[in-house]
DNA sequence: AACATTCGCAACCGCCTGGGT
DNA sequence: GACCCAGGCGGTTGCGAATGT
């Protein structure tokens, strides 16, 4: 059978979702056929779960969606499917579009900011840490700690500041004012940007950047802490994530 | 106004996975 | 265990619209 291609047309589009709703899609190969359409299954499916389905979301992605996008791509990467099952309305393949058409160049970052922290925390490649999605590792909590290794040059108080941990606060997220007054910090991947990063590298902080791609040491770090350990992770409008939310997935 | 370039989005492609035989 | 098939996913492409020169 020859199977049309390219764009959908509004008769196509009405076969389809008529279709659907009266008797589903339990099985999208047969979908095309019993709904007259030349169209293969697949081509079906992808055109109802990214255009026809009920209760999407037409329209601009809000700031809020935006900043959804950035906090679980910095947690997840390209994991688009994930990240859709926490917008709703949004599907995978429009958050992607949005991604590479946007807001992958928001979270570029200058090179002159990684080579500063690079010199101040040697520890990624004194780990084998590449900075990068590598495997993971073997990591324990207390083995992802220990990788975190300060530059010699930070005074003996900095380093008990960072072994004494056991809370991850997420720096470049919170103001210093916010950030005082709480006794934790922890390295994870390491870079960062923006005028909080340095105010905390001005204060010895170690911090976590929001918009960059975290390494799967990383998030198997974050996976060993407990919700209490975790506390808050705040986006930029000053509200709150639950962490459980954000590593159910 | 005409052409070139960039952007945004819809759709396709190829790979992977899981279930059935 | 090998094979087949359908579904799901991420990467990529193609095209029309918007913008720049």
């Amino acid at each position: 059978m020859k199977h049309t291609r390219g764009l959908w047309s509004p008769d196509e589009d009405q076969k389809l979702r008529d279709y659907v709703m009266n008797y589903g899609h339990s099985c999208w190969s047969a979908v095309p056929i019993n709904a007259g359409l030349e169209r293969n299954g697949k081509s079906c499916r992808l055109r109802w779960i990214n255009y026809l389905r009920p209760g999407l979301k037409k329209g601009a992605f809000s700031m809020q969606e935006e900043e959804t996008i950035l906090t679980l791509h910095g947690l997840l990467g390209n994991k688009w499917s994930l990240i859709a099952q926490h917008l709703h309305g949004r599907t995978d393949n429009e958050i992607k579009n949005r991604w590479h058409s946007y807001l992958k160049k928001r979270v570029a970052k200058p090179e002159h900011l990684d080579s500063q922290i690079k010199q101040k925390y040697t520890n990624y490649s004194n780990t084998g840490h590449t900075g990068s999605s590598t495997s993971p590792s073997s990591s324990s909590l207390s083995s992802c700690m220990t990788s975190v290794t300060p530059n010699p040059s930070l005074e003996s108080t900095d380093i008990a500041k960072v072994n004494k941990l056991p809370k991850i606060l997420f720096a470049d997220w919170l103001s210093l004012e916010e950030f005082n007054g709480h006794e934790s910090s922890i390295c994870t991947d390491g870079i960062s940007n923006g005028s909080n990063y340095q105010e905390a590298l001005a204060n010895d902080l170690v911090l976590n950047d929001r918009g960059s791609t975290y390494s799967s040491e990383t998030v198997n770090c974050l996976n060993k802490y407990s919700n209490e350990d975790m506390v808050q992770i705040f986006n930029f409008n000053g509200g709150d994530f639950n962490i459980e939310d954000l590593l159910s997935v």
